[in-house]
RNA sequence: GGUGGCGUAGCCAAGUGGUAAGGCACGAGUCUGCAAAACUCCUAUUCGUCGGUUCGAUUCCGACCGCCACCUCCA
């Protein structure tokens, strides 16, 4: 309850009510597979995947549908440089896709459409347009005719003459009107074709979006999520498109997901200065890029940077060492309260206190989150509660093993929401199952060289240890040894 | 030219008509044989500039300066 999204159609923040209770239908435009994502691409995508599971924990079920572009100008135009076929090309970066955002920690959406097997819905979607005589036919192609359509321009608040003022737009003669854009392509020879009542051809790209999310998730979908330079005109002329052919509204919230930049600029790939999400991937954790892009809120550009990646991987480790150090009263606590009664009352005021801590967070982080997804905001709430953990973990003044595994627990939990602690664990846990034996042995004899106040050889194993990228941390209870990268 | 947005400490970044969340870095401590790690504490009389409205503005209005984006394929 509560839930507050801006809406980019009515430029206002609206409470969130979906069209049938407890559901809600959720369309995100997704890539055009002729290469690679970059990392701003993943940002659309992983505030997709944050509004999904935020609302998932809310109560909500969700079904999400996300497309894949697999047939445009810019895949044919790829193909041909590598010698390929289009089709092949679009395989190879779709799976290249799923490879890289669940990397990122991005699921699956519950449908991922493809262009090319929606062929016949688009041509049937395009027939009707033209029986409501919204569109007409060029030499094989297909127009819409914008002038049917007489909310054409309410969600970028374009007016005709803004349109045309500028009109850098190179102008089709063909077209009846410059704004007018086209649904079906006629193929040009040696293009990849599709069969169709106006000849061969392909669909253009808004005529995808709209008859996939239609086919989906019905006539009218509750949450249409995609970057803001979709905005127009690929929204626009969707919007135009639906609504024309069905009489109803497309979406009922917009949510546009500002510019990952990079030194001050935008992030794409026509300006040459991207940054291919499975590079950094390859570099940091999968955890520091989502706290990265999810550190300002989703409306709002951020600035891509080594530096603010390192400052996400620090921040992220304080989160971390909290959580492990929670973790073992987890752990602990099951077999305490089978045997002992002790531990089960007496909830002394430093309980409390924490208890109550633990309740603040969860109602600010919801109440931020509620707030159009604020994540910056929840963040914050995550870290205070942090703090406080770690002042009552420190203090050792009667909080209860039981306090700390629910402390645990909902730390967790909130952290999976926004899906910074839940993943890798599973990569080392392999091979440090074999080293622990050898590792144990090395510091049993540490230790013992230590007890000697043999420095010398305690120091020469942790630094030989140390250029294997294994640290070794003295503490009260003894050392304790890490992989570190 | 049209449209939209942004400007908060060294850096990143929330936020509100009533006196500035959080993170990183820095500094000071705790711990330690030393270290590392970890933890604690400290860090903006001030929110681009100048005016206006108000008892009171960083928050509302206006002007100006600076930056970004969309209007063309791009998440």
């Amino acid at each position: 309850m509560g839930l507050k999204i801006y809406n980019s159609l009515s430029r206002q923040l609206e409470e969130f009510s979906p069209l049938t209770e407890g559901h809600v239908s959720m369309y995100s435009c997704g890539p055009t597979v002729y290469d690679y994502i970059h990392i701003g691409n993943a940002r659309t995508a992983l505030v997709t995947d944050i509004i999904r599971r935020y609302l998932t924990y809310k109560g909500y079920t969700v079904k999400l549908v996300q497309n894949l572009t697999d047939i445009d100008d810019k895949i044919i135009a790829r193909a041909q440089t590598l010698g390929t076929s289009s089709s092949q090309l679009a395989h190879t970066n779709g799976e290249a896709y799923f490879e890289d955002t669940q990397r990122l920690g991005i699921q699956l959406a519950d449908v991922h459409p493809k262009a090319t097997e929606h062929i016949p819905e688009m041509i049937d979607l395009i027939q009707t347009l033209i029986d409501k005589g919204a569109a007409y036919v060029v030499d094989g192609s297909v127009y819409y005719r914008v002038n049917s359509f007489n909310e054409y321009g309410k969600l970028s608040r374009r007016k005709p003459e803004d349109l045309l003022a500028g009109a850098r737009v190179e102008v089709d003669e063909r077209k009846e009107d410059p704004r007018d854009f086209d649904m079906w392509k006629a193929a040009k020879p040696g293009e990849p074709y599709w069969d169709s009542p106006w000849g061969p051809g392909r669909p253009g790209w808004h005529i995808e979006c709209s008859s996939m999310a239609m086919k989906h998730l019905g006539e009218t979908i509750d949450i249409h999520a995609g970057g803001e330079d979709l905005l127009f005109p690929h929204h626009e002329n969707e919007i135009a498109q639906s609504e024309l052919a069905t009489g109803k509204p497309f979406a009922r919230y917009w949510v546009h997901v500002a510019f990952l930049k990079i030194d001050g600029t935008r992030m794409g790939k026509s300006e040459q200065n991207f940054i291919f999400l499975r590079d950094a991937l390859d570099k940091y954790p999968a955890e520091v890029i989502r706290h990265f892009l999810i550190s300002a809120h989703y409306r709002h550009p951020l600035d891509y940077s080594l530096e603010s990646l390192q400052k996400s991987e620090s921040a992220l480790r304080r989160l971390k060492n909290c959580l492990e150090t929670l973790k073992k009263y987890e752990e602990e606590t099951p077999e305490v309260t089978d045997g002992n009664s002790s531990t089960l009352r007496d909830v002394s005021d430093a309980d409390t206190t924490l208890l109550s801590a633990i309740e603040t967070m969860q109602s600010q982080f919801t109440a931020a989150m509620d707030n159009d997804f604020n994540t910056a905001q929840g963040m914050g709430t995550i870290f205070t509660l942090v703090s406080q953990i770690n002042r009552a973990l420190g203090s050792s003044n009667g909080i209860s093993d039981q306090t700390f595994a629910h402390a645990y627990k909902v730390l967790s939990e909130t952290c999976q929401v926004l899906g910074i602690y839940t993943m890798d664990e599973q990569d080392t846990a392999g091979t440090a199952e074999f080293l622990n034996p050898l590792l144990e042995l090395l510091l049993e004899i540490r230790q013992d060289a230590r007890s000697q106040k043999d420095w010398d050889t305690s120091d020469k194993i942790r630094d030989r240890l140390k250029q294997l990228n294994i640290e070794i941390q003295d503490t009260h209870e003894g050392s304790t040894w890490k992989f570190v990268s």
